[in-house]
DNA sequence: TAAAATATGAAAATGGGTTTCATTTTCATC
DNA sequence: GATGAAAATGAAACCCATTTTCATATTTTA
């Protein structure tokens, strides 16, 4: 229940770039405050279209822009050939762990590897200016729901 | 000059395969070896074409499908929207500096790092099957250009 | 409540990348 | 050096996530 004052944050900032609110608009915020933290434009969509089934696909998209705009949200490409959103609560920088089984994803981050990042552009004389880190694979459920399987084969 | 037994390599494989040899799939091997070694497609469609000015865009992608298959080339999607392929010379796992400016790739490996990832995965009961790890900036042709760029405007 | 500014969504456009298909080339065999 | 089956080719059509267009609707302001 900590959603609804940062959606009013947005609506504030939003009023602040001269932008008005609309059903649609709310729909599509209150959907993003009640997605996973990254999600494909999609996922939104369809939760969006719950709250108010006449929104469109392309309001989405733009509501996505305007909220990486002001900062609200980070497009993300992996590599499973669409864009995905991340909310952006606090702006820290973070790498991801992608599971290829049900395409969640979590953050981390590990100040040793950032460290090491920057020495290695340091010595190459290269003027870094963001890195991305993905570390891919199955995660836990679905590595235990890959061995059950490759068991039940064995045996069948 | 050692292009050749590598390419002579490359057509022993295909054939192995039952693939032919032809005048355009030569042009495009010809180019593959003369390429830097991260180039887009179309790079490699211009230096194909002034080997041969026959050869079709869709020749040069079909190629290419069949150079990873083989092993010879590996497709890389960074971030400035569409893919590129790298020789594969000997096949080991490294991570990439890619220029925001020239657009130019450089590889590099870090031990440390890759002990560090797999302590991150396994802490998390994460099966990680593969990682990639990008850093982007301006290498240091670029960083000087822009530092030059600056001042004159400042002067200026 | 009229005018001005902004939002909306259907449909069309975009643009890498892929597939199709009629035609051409290769190569083993005669 | 002819033959034909298999493979290669390229132009054009297609795919599909994302973006743009444009006529209409909604919100805000005055």
């Amino acid at each position: 229940m900590k959603a609804k004052p940062l959606q009013e944050l947005v609506q504030c900032r939003l009023a602040e770039r001269g932008l008005k609110s609309s059903r649609r608009r709310e729909a599509i915020l209150k959907a993003f405050f009640g997605a996973r933290e990254h999600f494909t434009v999609d996922e939104l969509y369809e939760r969006a279209k719950m709250l108010d089934p006449k929104v469109g696909y392309t309001t989405v998209w733009r509501t996505l822009k305007l909220l990486a705009e002001t900062g609200f949200a980070a497009p993300q490409k992996f590599h499973d050939g669409f864009i995905r959103y991340e909310r952006v609560i606090e702006e820290r920088h973070h790498d991801h762990l992608i599971c290829i089984g049900c395409g969640n994803v979590e953050e981390f981050t590990d100040a040793r590897i950032e460290k090491i990042q920057e020495t290695i552009a340091l010595s190459r004389r290269f003027a870094m200016t963001h890195h991305r880190m993905e570390l891919y694979g199955y995660c836990r459920a679905c590595d235990a729901r890959r061995a059950t399987r490759r068991k039940g084969r064995r045996n069948g």
